[in-house]
DNA sequence: TTGCTCCTCACGTCACGTGAGGTGGC
DNA sequence: TTGCTCCTCACGTCACGTGAGGTGGC
């Protein structure tokens, strides 16, 4: 048996999340003579249960809806889900493209508007830390290869300069596998 | 000067979405005497420079404070929406990880426990509509090939079928080209 | 008069986060 | 006594959708 705070701890989550949880149903606790939510057991595998099904994105409704109808089939559950993550990737990708279309109009209307230090710039102003611009395009990179080129392209930089750009993070990955 | 329900239609847009970038001050259109909201030319220009950026994901606070800053540059904005769209694709790749993890469990305790038939009916109260099951499978195969091959496996299905199925894949791929 | 468009609230969505204001346990 | 955890409201988030109840235009 025990509190919010800990069984909060075991999953990584905050306990506001499981006070919710308690206030849909979906994970109720039992209560001490003093009101503290205690967690038993059943409890706590319960909410693996949850949380598995939650990282996979599956909405909390369905979740309960799985949990209390007994002979259900979880399959039907995951495959709608990742027909839903499909279609979320196609939004994603088309939004890359847009904003690509964006960035050709508004960046370069002068031949290679950004040198190196400008771009930089640009991505500190854009919420991307100091030292961190490089994990910015390598994730790119991996996510997206041919939008990442595109962009590259769109603000100027030649098919050298990308080839060269590709070497570095090729390398980075290289570094990370050892 | 026409009202709400045209720009709407102009757009693709509903009219709810119009009177709420009318309520943030977002698009504020004048009224006439009888309080119907008139939109002008600049107006109508405004909101395809709105529409843009949210076609990208841009969120509306940001979009807001851009129109309203004279010499802002849109680069950074557009740059962080990149950024976020990575991290989106990430969390999704996550997530079909997580589940094909899942379906390996729940599914396949038994060999080949879906033969084609159940599979289709496991599609169809996933809430894929009878005859767009080969549109679902192409999706997820376009967006994620490795996953749709993971997939397949965990649902019991060999090798030889895989490679046959990417066939008919392709083969529509052709078709929809021509 | 009928049908269509328009108006303004006000509430719901989804999964929590964030105070405010107060109590229990060691 | 101090600090930590716990409690219960209640409001905010984001971009609208959905009525409810009523008016204007042709």
């Amino acid at each position: 048996m025990i509190t919010v705070g800990k069984a909060a701890k075991m999953f990584g989550l905050s306990r506001t999340a499981l006070l919710y949880y308690d206030s849909l149903g979906l994970v109720k606790a039992k209560r001490a003579a003093n009101g503290y939510r205690l967690y038993s057991g059943e409890n706590i595998e319960r909410l693996s249960r949850v949380i598995s099904l939650r990282d996979a994105g599956v909405p909390l409704g369905e979740i309960s809806e799985y949990l209390e109808t007994p002979g259900s089939d979880i399959c039907s559950i995951l495959l709608k889900r990742l027909g839903g993550i499909n279609r979320q990737i196609e939004t994603a990708r088309k939004q890359q493209e847009v904003i690509i279309k964006l960035l050709k109009n508004a960046g370069v209307r002068e031949k290679r508007k950004f040198r190196t230090d400008e771009w930089m710039e640009t991505l500190r102003q854009a919420g991307v830390e100091e030292g961190k611009s490089l994990q910015w395009h390598f994730l790119f990179e991996k996510q997206s290869p041919g939008q990442h080129r595109e962009l590259l392209l769109a603000l100027g930089f030649s098919d050298e300069e990308i080839k060269h750009f590709k070497k570095i993070y090729e390398d980075s990955v290289c570094r990370h596998r050892k």
